[in-house]
DNA sequence: GCCGGCCGTAAAAAAGCTGTAAACAGGCGG
DNA sequence: CCGCCTGTTTACAGCTTTTTTACGGCCGGC
């Protein structure tokens, strides 16, 4: 879930940043803390964090203007945290561009529910998207598109799912029954002459000379093997 | 701000209704109600809202479930309204897809900040303003308003969700099925007849040479594609 | 060297999918 | 009541993908 994803906490309570980095790092969150405001946009310009946990209630400086400076350049998604409970602050301090608001005191199951529901909006399409990558190709499996030196490189139905297949199981032997199953379905029992076309159109696509392929190695009598 | 956008509130206290609605026009927004949560999912295939506001405590059902099964075809904000303060539910209820919870009695400023948080962020196709660009087309969408040159371009309602749906997901392939879910509804189960004329018809609204398009591509087979 | 199985490539034919125009229906405002 | 706008249905021409079909090269056995 939130693992993999950089949160910077800008909170002066000792107690309180113990607790939240502990529970973050529970759930494999890189954590940094800082203990101003100053400090707070000094590290967020260095770390580029993915989320910005934000104690209102700091001493050098208003939480909202550090929320207003960060939201010059960051786009990522603040969470406030705050014992103050006025409305005022809830509303001033969203429409200056954060995302959400918890006062204090909270629970940690709901702050750590609350980080989950941000990251998880956040994340769509950005970073952590499956790739695979061999020669000049790579294979972006969330957009479904393959691309070769930059460019995009159109494949076939038939042929991303034979790609597909070969790619997920990297050095090891399909058989061309498997391939078969798997991109035709179980009722295909070819004896495997459509694979060699497709397999043919892979490597005139995908390969740097088709006729000695180095990705997509034929396996006499046996099937076909992957190698990145 | 929060203008022009629709929103369907899931609400089973007459008075709660009431207030919400009234404060929710008062800023321009659109709202439909739906008393219980079977109601809702009818409502929310039909209207298609931009954002959800549900009650957990519904007489017929709970509102995780409505939660989860509308998740299954939108991806549209959903805050939550609760009387109860458990911590669990807060934390079952954002696992499932909420965006945010809010509980009973809440202040309507507060609630008006929510709702603006969540469709500010909603809108974010590129970067730094609501807006996406693409060859000489501006889609601006806290205004909800297609520019192409300068000069506006009227979109009707189906055009305008369905290049919503493009545009948020840049380069990414939107299968048939996800992109008709997302614009007529989870009810539609069309092999995706609909969508080529749409297509078309955005083709031809917002493309160069409507017969060689460069933005909206299509996937044979699969979906369409979003190249900015 | 000859033969037979296996493999790769290149076409043509069939099937299925896609784009566009145009007719039809229903709501809404004048 | 009428006309306009939107969304839906229908029809058809054109294109892409898939499947079929055909042919030539490689390699080991004999």
């Amino acid at each position: 879930m939130s693992a993999e994803i950089n949160i910077l906490l800008v909170e002066d309570e000792p107690q309180i940043r113990r607790v939240v980095r502990s529970v973050l790092e529970g759930e494999g969150c890189r954590v940094f803390e800082a203990e101003t405001g100053q400090r707070g946009l000094i590290e967020a310009g260095s770390r580029k964090p993915d989320l910005l946990i934000v104690d209102l209630g700091l001493p050098d400086m208003d939480g909202i203007e550090l929320v207003r400076e960060f939201r010059n350049w960051s786009e990522a998604p603040i969470l406030i945290l705050s014992a103050r409970t006025e409305e005022q602050q809830k509303v001033a301090a969203l429409d200056c561009g954060a995302d959400d608001y918890l006062t204090k005191p909270f629970g940690v199951a709901e702050l750590l529910a609350r980080v989950r529901a941000l990251s998880r909006r956040w994340g769509r399409g950005g970073e952590g998207s499956p790739k695979a990558t061999f020669g000049d190709v790579t294979v972006d499996f969330s957009l479904r598109a393959v691309f070769r030196g930059g460019e995009p490189v159109h494949l076939t139905n038939i042929e991303y799912r034979l790609l597909s297949v070969l790619v997920a199981n990297p050095g090891k032997v399909m058989t061309r029954r498997h391939l078969m199953r798997e991109v035709w379905g179980p009722a295909y029992s070819d004896s495997g002459h459509y694979l060699r076309i497709y397999m043919s159109r892979l490597r005139q696509k995908l390969e740097r000379d088709p006729a000695e392929p180095e990705h997509f190695l034929t396996e006499t009598g046996v099937g076909y093997r992957f190698e990145p």
